[in-house]
DNA sequence: TAGGGGACTTGACGGTACCCAT
DNA sequence: ATGGGTACCGTCAAGTCCCCTA
């Protein structure tokens, strides 16, 4: 089964450097780290490797502007492909869409063509998105030769800005190159989704380098607007983006080491965390009753944030994105309370837009006093205010602090994603089972995870077709199944007529005929649960970002592990499975790997 | 202590490489 | 060999959280 650990990361691969390292008397990295950054002493790059400029297009596709042609200067006609290209896209058929496109163009354009496209309903584009929809088709129909020499030219850029050299190493780079021009295309409902994100040119760009270190070049005719050299931070190249006036960065590969241990150490705190959990959720139900107002807010939050693997709720500027909510910026209309329903007592209704707009709905039994708390919380408010009024990230993190170094709100998703991972994986995985059913259990295990963490994707557009291919499949093998069944009761009738040994033989081969075909069926059955209980659910964010590796390694799971490479997450001197830290429920001092997975699953839920 | 900048992680999505059944 | 299905990976938006300033 791959581990995905050999395929992203750039060789030599970790463990060989240190031993390397060390036989050299090379410190470390980790020993240069101090608590709050890296400290990085070398770091080499060529520089991001910019989007390709704009290709006029040809004479022949034209622009029409009131059933006229009309000529376009090309940074006009730039634009204006920006949108040709996305014209059967859901996207342009948005008002606020089309109204940000319109007026981000028209500050664009000349002042005479300004003073003629004046509506974009009159703008006929349709000529324009024909000709890239065609040169597409032709990109695809290329001829196999064509395709592979592409191929190496694109592997040739990958090899020249894909790498830098970090402490003598040489590191993937995540994404070496600027984005490109384009329309803006927020998620959900954003009020900027269509205006224009502006080229980045090298005058946009400061570059992080080390000072000793051989400074990338501009593209010719070209300077950057800054080098410097700052070591406590891991980026290597930076701009600011025009839509949200945010910085982006070009940062290493996951694959990396400095990636890879940042990642490590997250899943360490969450270790630590529990080691506290149960102090800290007997401390927030004491809070439940606390006299004061804020205590209770925050205490009910954490409860949340814990129960149901809320993500923190930071406040954000309105009008600028869609409009989201975490836990700390719940709003009155997002909750209803249900004293009974549905045969269940105090049950709250959660229906809000989470992170990406993505829909948070779920029935939820609490205890009493938290029920009892939401009701005062909503007391004499209108439905678009706060539900928590005297509660923000701020201050809940601060409070975390101080209950645990380095503990945030998001750790506790990070620690409920892997310990639920942990025990899903512990009572559906029989030792036993063949490697089809591992399998679904493992999925079954992952899958319980995204549903806590609510990590949903659209349905696969070919998800309906292949499920039918599925069931045919099944029914084909039900039928030979039938089949299978008829010959055998056949061939033992034979037998009893017979009684040679000949006809015994034809019984046990049709035994076995009709054991095989069960057993087929078997899987496919499976393989059909499997599928459409993963309709909507995506498994590869949580295998990501919030399973600890080791759980998967230590359990003989052995599923894909993602982009991210195992051993890199280790401090590369700590060999993965014998004696190196156990997952999340073996806090020091470690047990041997196979029993990882065998302590109590008690108290790892909230109550 | 509000407010904003900065750095970093998390997230869904779409294209592509790859795999397996036909 | 082909084509359908899927895993993987890049992309870039959208979060979290920390720090600094006024």
């Amino acid at each position: 089964m791959p581990t995905g650990s050999s395929s992203t990361r750039s060789p030599p691969c970790p463990g060989l450097v240190v031993s390397q390292m060390k036989q050299q008397g090379i410190d470390d990295l980790s020993n240069e780290k101090t608590d709050d950054g890296v400290k990085w002493k070398q770091l080499e790059h060529k520089g991001p490797y910019f989007a390709p400029l704009y290709e006029p297009l040809p004479d022949d596709v034209k622009f029409y502007y009131d059933g006229k042609p009309m000529k376009l200067n090309v940074a006009t006609e730039e634009i204006a492909t920006f949108y040709a290209k996305m014209l059967d896209h859901e996207y342009t058929t948005k008002e606020i869409f089309q109204n940000n496109f319109f007026y981000d163009w028209r500050k664009e354009m000349t002042s005479e063509e300004r003073k003629k496209i004046k509506h974009l309903e009159k703008c006929d584009f349709k000529e324009m998105h024909k000709y890239f929809v065609d040169k597409n088709e032709a990109r695809k129909a290329l001829p196999k030769e064509e395709k592979q020499k592409l191929k190496e030219e694109a592997d040739k850029i990958q090899e020249e800005y894909g790498y830098c050299i970090l402490d003598g190493h040489r590191e993937k780079i995540g994404n070496f190159k600027t984005e490109p021009p384009g329309l803006f295309r927020g998620r959900g409902d954003h009020p900027k989704m269509g205006m224009l994100k502006k080229r980045i040119m090298p005058e946009d760009v400061i570059i992080n380098c080390s000072k000793d270190s051989q400074t990338p070049e501009p593209p010719s005719g070209h300077k950057w607007k800054e080098v410097r050299c700052d070591n406590t931070v891991t980026w290597l190249a930076s701009w600011t983006e025009n839509i949200q006036n945010s910085i982006k960065y070009i940062m290493l590969n996951p694959s990396s080491k400095l990636k890879g241990e940042k990642d490590w150490q997250k899943y360490e705190v969450a270790r630590r965390l529990k080691g506290v959990v149960n102090k800290i959720r007997s401390q927030y139900r004491a809070d439940w009753k606390s006299r004061e107002m804020k205590k209770r807010q925050r205490s009910v939050a954490l409860y949340f944030i814990d129960k149901l693997a809320l993500r923190a709720g930071n406040e954000k500027e309105e009008g600028e994105t869609a409009d989201t909510v975490g836990c700390c910026s719940l709003r009155v209309e997002h909750i209803k309370l249900h004293p009974e329903l549905d045969g269940q007592e105090h049950v709250v209704e959660f229906d809000f837009l989470g992170k990406d707009s993505i829909r948070y709905y779920n029935k939820v039994p609490v205890e009493k006093p938290v029920f009892k708390n939401l009701q005062l919380f909503m007391e004499n408010k209108d439905p678009g205010d706060d539900l928590f009024d005297r509660l923000n990230t701020t201050v809940l993190n601060k409070h975390l602090q101080d209950l645990m170094d380095g503990l945030t709100a998001k750790v506790f998703r990070t620690y409920n994603a892997s310990i639920t991972l942990q025990e899903q994986l512990k009572a559906l995985t029989d030792a036993e089972d063949n490697v089809a059913a591992k399998l679904l259990s493992y999925n079954r295990a992952n899958r319980a995870v995204a549903i806590l963490c609510n990590h949903q994707r659209a349905t696969p557009k070919s998800f309906e077709k292949s499920m039918q291919n599925l069931q045919a499949k099944i029914d084909a093998k039900k039928e030979q199944l039938g089949e299978a069944q008829m010959e055998l009761k056949r061939a033992k009738a034979d037998l009893k007529a017979k009684k040679d040994v000949k006809s015994k033989a034809a019984v046990e081969k049709k035994k076995k005929l009709l054991e095989k075909i069960q057993e087929q069926l078997l899987k496919l059955n499976v393989q059909a649960t499997d599928k459409e209980e993963n309709k909507q659910i995506a498994l590869g964010t949580s295998k990501l970002n919030y399973l600890d590796p080791r759980i998967s390694v230590c359990s003989g799971a052995g599923a894909p592990m993602g982009k991210k490479t195992v051993s890199a997450q280790h401090p590369p001197a700590a060999p993965l499975i014998s004696s190196s830290p156990a997952p999340l429920t073996a806090l020091p001092p470690s047990p041997p790997a196979d029993q990882l997975l065998l302590l109590p699953p008690s108290a790892s839920r909230p109550p």
